[in-house]
DNA sequence: GGTGAGATTATCT
DNA sequence: GATAATCTCACCT
């Protein structure tokens, strides 16, 4: 059984709260049951300074709007066609968020594995952000709920053994921005996502 | 095990 | 109409 974190947990840095994130568990709880896992690669994004960010420049739209409301919140956002969830960080007015990469199943391994097909290795279950939404079930109808309400929320988890960081991936012609060691992840673990330079 | 191209759709200019 | 915080599959070593 788990229960959702103190909503006080989100306010801190991003980056700090990115780090922290890593060992945390992230629960989903379905009619058919519960689904669980141990998070174990984030990315920071510094809002209005970083040229990757949705929000670089504080540009406020339908999309990013969520990003400028109080920390804790959920920001999912449709990449061609997959769902990527974040954690809106930050004061309100500060459009910070930290991407959940991937994460480690610890609980309802059939319910994921239908999901994401009975073929796949268990590694290749959540080892992207694309990949973990689509096994948690978190779509868009999450868009402005807050991950510290069921039925889906971050849970105090177990930790990680050993956190180290690196830069970020995926955001291609970014600037100076490309280099930020802003992605954070759990050292030797299968379920990291791979690194595409 | 690794690299590279194409898919495919909401969102913004 | 261009772009993107990705994924999968084909092909190489």
């Amino acid at each position: 059984m788990y229960f959702p974190i103190e909503k006080s947990f989100f306010h801190m840095p991003v980056l700090e709260l990115a780090r922290n994130l890593v060992g945390q568990m992230i629960v989903h709880e379905l009619p058919e049951g519960v689904i669980a896992a141990r998070i174990v690669e984030t990315e920071a994004y510094h809002g209005p300074e970083d040229r990757a960010a949705h929000s670089y420049g504080n540009r406020r739209t339908k999309r990013t709007e969520i990003m400028f409301g109080e920390a804790g919140l959920v920001y999912t956002y449709q990449m061609h066609t997959h769902t990527l969830m974040n954690v809106v960080s930050g004061p309100v007015g500060t459009p910070h968020a930290v991407l959940i990469r991937a994460a480690e199943p610890v609980e309802g391994f059939e319910l994921i594995r239908d999901r994401r097909g009975e073929h796949l290795k268990m590694t290749d279950w959540t080892n992207g952000p694309g990949k973990l939404s689509k096994a948690l079930g978190v779509t868009m109808a999450y868009y402005g709920h807050h991950w510290g309400d069921e039925p889906l929320f971050i849970a105090e988890g177990p930790g990680a053994s050993e956190v180290v960081s690196g830069p970020r991936v995926g955001i291609g012609n970014s600037g100076e921005a490309v280099h930020y060691p802003w992605r954070f992840y759990e050292n030797n673990n299968s379920f990291v996502s791979k690194y595409r330079p």
